[in-house]
DNA sequence: AAAAATATGTAGACCAGTCTATTCTTCTCT
DNA sequence: AGAGAAGAATAGACTGGTCTACATATTTTT
């Protein structure tokens, strides 16, 4: 059963991941998390009494497997691996246009604010961004790549659309994200025979 | 002549900068530029009366002129595109890698920091990308690629190399970014010739 | 009753921004 | 060329507010 404490708890991060992601994490403090999550201001440290890193390594946490559920989901549907791309970037960019802009990855903005400070949560980015790379290499080495030709293209995929998000969001326009998916499209969707031929 | 305000002005931006490419916008406090950069604090808002955003502003579109400046420079010496690329990609690793991983774009974290607060902060980042993505589509349509063509694959490229910034950080490991210089270099040294034939 | 969870207040540091006073530069006028 | 006025630049304290973090007390759950 949930307690009334788990709930709290969930609450809180999910209200540091959506605060994060508008506003970064130096930006968001704890009292606005408090009142946005609804939450009782003095369960804050009784849930995480390790405080702010704590909470902001949860909402990585919480972000890192969001976005593998969309990719595992997606997977299923797809034809291609370039299809795949494309409708994950089709979602994405539903995320923006939705928020009006306002929402960014959460990963990347703790990634490049507390990478230098927070062991913590540089790991927790880290981490998040395997957990995506990884499952990515395995789908195309499933579809016929070599291993080091997928975990390349793999790597190049989840960095590009990172990129690419932040492109589109400071344009307001989604042009960064659908060149992204187009040309990163295309690549994945190459038969992966020549690069076989340059190995051997 | 350079005045002695024009040098204390520029050690202000130049300060923010670097503080902002470790730490972040929000995580930079005005006090720790004024005393990173040696000046005093009762010239900061004499030079900027508009306060943080506007030292901020100057700083991103510093960013943007050193990197525009590393562009252009190693464009002459390349052989191809890939090379081109495979060159800025080396100089941004020698940056990671010579501030052990604490340094990262400063548009990036601007943008994704203050993107959805400050119209001001947001444009001058949009203005910054797009100030990288025009040369390097004009690059490639000098190389013979179809002006739509050369203008998704430089916006690729350009938010390719950002995401591959942010991952190559929060892993400690240039691995992102080689494998960007990688798949991307091979992507821009394709002949242009099966797209010219899919378009006519 | 015991434990889990919530409520509230507050300490001490730091934040962006403003103020007045003072010191340097530079230019004018003789 | 030299005095001195005008303005540029610097100095550093100060304000009202917010930050994280903690302490203590009260309520809810089991």
């Amino acid at each position: 059963m949930i307690t009334k404490g788990e709930r709290t708890s969930t609450r809180l991060v999910e209200s540091m991941l959506e605060l994060i992601q508008a506003r970064g994490y130096s930006g968001t403090g704890l009292n606005t998390v408090v009142e946005h999550s609804g939450a009782p201001k003095g369960s804050l440290y009784f849930h995480f009494p390790e405080g702010k890193e704590a909470l902001g390594e949860r909402a990585v946490e919480l972000a890192a497997d969001q976005f593998r559920t969309l990719f595992a989901e997606t997977a299923g549907d797809a034809a291609s691996p370039g299809d795949l791309l494309r409708r994950v970037v089709d979602v994405l960019i539903g995320l923006l246009a939705d928020s009006d802009f306002q929402l960014g990855c959460p990963v990347s903005v703790v990634a490049l604010e507390m990478g230098a400070h927070s062991e913590r949560l540089r790991t927790a980015c880290a981490v998040a961004f395997e957990s995506w790379i990884g499952p990515v290499t395995e789908y195309l080495v499933g579809r016929g790549h070599p291993r080091p030709t997928a975990r390349s293209l793999a790597t190049t995929v989840v960095s590009g659309l990172e990129g690419a998000m932040i492109v589109s969001r400071a344009r307001r326009d989604v042009e960064a994200l659908r060149s992204a998916a187009q040309v990163l499209g295309d690549l994945v969707d190459q038969p992966p025979a020549n690069v076989a031929k340059g190995n051997s």
